[in-house]
DNA sequence: ATACCACTTTGTCCTAGACAAACCAAATTA
DNA sequence: TAATTTGGTTTGTCTAGGACAAAGTGGTAT
């Protein structure tokens, strides 16, 4: 009774815990009816674990692409049949390797986490283990996550390992020989590297240069480095969430105030669906294309004609 | 004219950048008279860049344990004296390595900086390199950010490089061989995992056996890792704008919920004016005492009275 | 020194309204 | 048929000013 007597959440808690903005929270209150916390004696929000829950599953939608209006008044299991379906195309596909290393994270067994990570890496190489292992292994934790089946501590515990296998990975791979120079970053309001940090893997092993700007480099920020670092290609990664047009805002600015040799490289949810593209900005659908891009590349500055 | 038209950010975009969140703003506007940002056609605040970066300053202060009243209404260069003053303590003492990391991450020189940082730790080991060179080099990189006198590009730039240094030198320190098992974390609100990452390191690196969840788990996923994991030691860092009873509270909640054997190791400058500790909790002061503290946890457990 | 007290500072939360940007879909043009 | 324009709806974020408790400060009494 007394220790269960406020496992409410606060709404700054919630906030960061989904990823959903306070006024976002405060606004869907009054909108949809949803979220409807709990109220303490002071008259603020105290959000029920149930709530939040389904907040989680809902943050985790809209990262899809969903838009609030058609999934916020859903019901809980409705909202997981969503998260789950549309998951399942790939990951049913391949369970083999992901599975495992799930079961290893929810054993609590850290250690062996870490060596499969390591043992599927060295078997898999670079290309494969991104496409086989990380990128489903992302999705699924981020689902399970979404769904309340893995505790957020176990999606810390893979995020972390993983971020430390590809960042090994780069470290390890080929120093770049006749590769081009690559800047890669997020904008601001993107925070999640992980895309980042596989794109780099990807390109290192294919003997490029890169220089990562970790996570939210402003636009002004990235031309500074541009100017300073002089790298043949930019690379950018972003999440569905991110509006198009603040997208192609972004891409139109460093399209123009870059130097005209310097390709710009798009991945990520956020620019699929982008027609009418600046020039020289390049869409990476598939992290597949990244290498054939970089080849692109590679030939176009050997041959300046 | 036309690209200076509209540099001034918004109070989103300030409150990214400084870390001072927006309710923050508006009410130092109204308390301190500072920062007074421009407004646009529709009546929204736009912060030119000398109020950031006067901001910038302040909120390095505040997070070094200043209060608001005091440093709010000081003027730019009184306020980056203070940044200096604070700072030249240990840093005028060795310049030697640190200097040269930071010219190299202004020459755009990425490569060198992350071998200069490898070598260097090759040749302090781990307790040398978190001593003399990786807790310097941030708290140097901190001031210059604070000043302006760093492009925030440059401050990424190092963080990541730093970060991978210090993973990397993680993967390869040696097995756990007699040591306990250590979980690692921060609580929510503190999003700075560096001191962690460097505990991890010198914990690794005397054999003990760790677990980082990455930043900001909440105490009940914290408690249910714990469950899970069965650690010996739990390692907390706290910055210094955490509020003493907040973390007083979160200490006090752990010590009471863990199992007893559980020693709770609690760093960083949010809890070094601490006194009257729940039981079981020590608090590290300097990085060298991990290694004394782990040395008291080992003998305790092989001699279990 | 330490504990208690009152006083001041400070961050965060509240409501309710407003508005442009983002999005969708139907109509129009090439 | 495909691309663009137009109009209507959805949606996030901003604003103001008030409120209040938690955090910190300093003086007094143990």
């Amino acid at each position: 009774m007394n220790k269960a007597a406020e496992p409410n959440a606060t709404i700054d808690e919630v906030a960061r815990d989904t990823g959903i903005g306070k006024d976002t929270l405060r606004v869907w209150e009054r909108r949809y009816g949803f979220p409807i916390p709990h109220r303490n004696a002071r008259g603020e929000r105290r959000y029920p674990p149930e709530q939040v829950s389904r907040l989680r599953t809902l943050s985790r939608l809209l990262n899809r692409g969903w838009r609030p209006g058609a999934v916020v008044p859903l019901s809980a299991e409705e909202l997981n049949a969503l998260v789950e379906q549309g998951a399942s195309g790939r990951e049913a596909a391949r369970p083999s390797a992901v599975n495992g290393l799930i079961e290893n994270a929810q054993r609590g067994d850290s250690r062996r986490l870490q060596q499969s990570l390591q043992d599927i890496m060295q078997q898999q190489g670079p290309l494969q283990f991104i496409l086989d292992t990380a990128a489903p292994l992302l999705e699924q934790t981020g689902n399970a996550w979404a769904n309340g089946q893995l505790s957020i501590y176990m999606e810390h515990l893979i995020t972390d390992h993983l971020g430390r296998a590809l960042h090994q990975a780069s470290a390890r791979a080929a120093k770049p020989s006749p590769g081009p120079r690559v800047v890669l970053t997020t904008l601001p309001g993107e925070r999640h590297g992980m895309g980042l940090m596989m794109a780099e893997l990807l390109l290192r092993s294919e003997g490029a240069e890169t220089i990562s700007l970790g996570v939210e480099t402003p636009v002004d920020q990235l031309l500074d480095a541009c100017r300073d670092l002089q790298p043949q290609v930019v690379a950018l990664s972003f999440s569905a969430l991110q509006k198009r047009t603040s997208v192609m805002a972004a891409l139109r600015e460093l399209s123009e105030k870059l130097p005209s040799e310097l390709v710009l490289l798009a991945g990520g949810e956020g620019v699929s669906h982008l027609r009418k593209l600046p020039p020289r900005v390049r869409v990476v659908h598939q992290m597949e294309q990244l290498g054939t891009e970089l080849e692109a590349i590679r030939q176009a500055l050997e041959q300046p004609s």
